[in-house]
DNA sequence: CGGCGCAAACCGACTGGACGGTACGCCAGG
DNA sequence: CCTGGCGTACCGTCCAGTCGGTTTGCGCCG
């Protein structure tokens, strides 16, 4: 409990019902009703609709993006670098499903302000991924017959896509669906010029 | 001219507007206003606002299966018609960009009954797709260690994806794309185990 | 050929209700 | 007694959809 339990039962319950329903479609009365809190309430710790909106997108790109940061930091092989990365985004993602399902949807209902900051924070995640992409290009590891942005792409159509088919309660697991997912893309991308790529430079 | 133009400036001012602002934000009086018409017209020629989404989506979504059905139905090798096939819906995913952008966000706002349909002719498209990929992997062209559903989740977040990317003013030709993530997916889900792929039966 | 009737196309002011946001007041605790 | 947390009643706006009415196109009959 302590402070503020009220706008943590509010961000759930907008989280749950922008997922069912929609942003637009789902109505403040709604939202305090299922928080069991009252409009006044949530006006105080809340500043308007959007700001629910926001602070959803908000946590969700912080974590990746800290997560993203640490593992890029933790070093490594560039190959190891980005299958752990990759691994980490699919399997995070699905941890935050719901808030995926809503992000895509509802991104462009934010007002321009606020979009712009979720624009930007994304650019800057889909721009560090590229980065790494690039040291794997000039590695030799990764094909470099395609434009890098489609390879990032690529990617990240993967994680999109995630809410509309991944389901808990399907036959397979996070860490399943995160291995194989990357499995498949690091395939596509890998340079195929030799055979030359799974333990060719172990330190 | 002819009958009913004004239904055909009414679908693609509505498809500009939701494609732009979003579906819920839009109201009525703008779509009509942009399309030089009036309110109780386009009632005369649709039922309700959602009306308008849903046209939207029928027209997409009969062209794309009618292109899908005429590619098998013209048979050949398996590799070649899933290859066609695949450089095909992202060709026309991309001359229907707006209604995809569309698509993606406001299917969710359909009422019960039209979304069943949506959502049933959506599951048929991606039942062909995957009879494809089983043919594929009856011949041992495919890989097998993956589920089939989760290659063609793989491929269609490719499409899904092309609309918040994608531009024709970009450096790319919607066919560059198309070939290009046509070969990125199906270099990752062929079968490796033997070096035998692009020239062993032909015929 | 011209006028008549009728149906389809079209007009646009209006309504009823929902919804985001606010004003104000109450109450507990420091 | 006064501040911050919260409840409640209310407000102004907006908007999908309607409805009575007008215009337009057109076959048909005299």
């Amino acid at each position: 409990m302590k402070t503020t339990n009220v706008a943590d039962q509010v961000t759930r319950a907008a989280l749950e019902l922008f997922a069912s329903q929609g942003y637009a479609t789902t109505s403040v009365q709604q939202i305090v009703e299922a928080a069991g809190v009252t409009k006044g309430a949530m006006y105080h710790y809340f500043q308007s609709k959007d700001d629910l909106l926001f602070a959803i997108y908000d946590r969700m790109l912080s974590l990746q993006k800290a997560h993203l940061d640490g593992i890029v930091a933790a070093g490594g092989p560039v190959a190891d670098v980005v299958r752990a990365v990759c691994v980490d985004v699919v399997e995070t993602s699905i941890d935050f499903l719901p808030e995926g399902t809503v992000f895509f949807r509802s991104m462009h209902m934010l007002p321009e302000p606020r979009l712009k900051e979720v624009t930007q924070r994304r650019r800057e995640y889909h721009d560090e991924f590229a980065a790494l992409l690039r040291r794997g290009q000039d590695e030799g590891l990764f094909r470099t017959d395609v434009p890098r942005s489609l390879l990032v792409a690529h990617f990240f159509s993967d994680v999109h896509y995630l809410s509309h088919w991944y389901s808990p309660e399907g036959p397979e697991t996070k860490s399943q669906v995160a291995q194989q997912l990357t499995e498949l893309f690091l395939r596509s991308i890998t340079e195929q010029g030799r055979g030359a790529d799974d333990r060719a430079d172990q330190h």
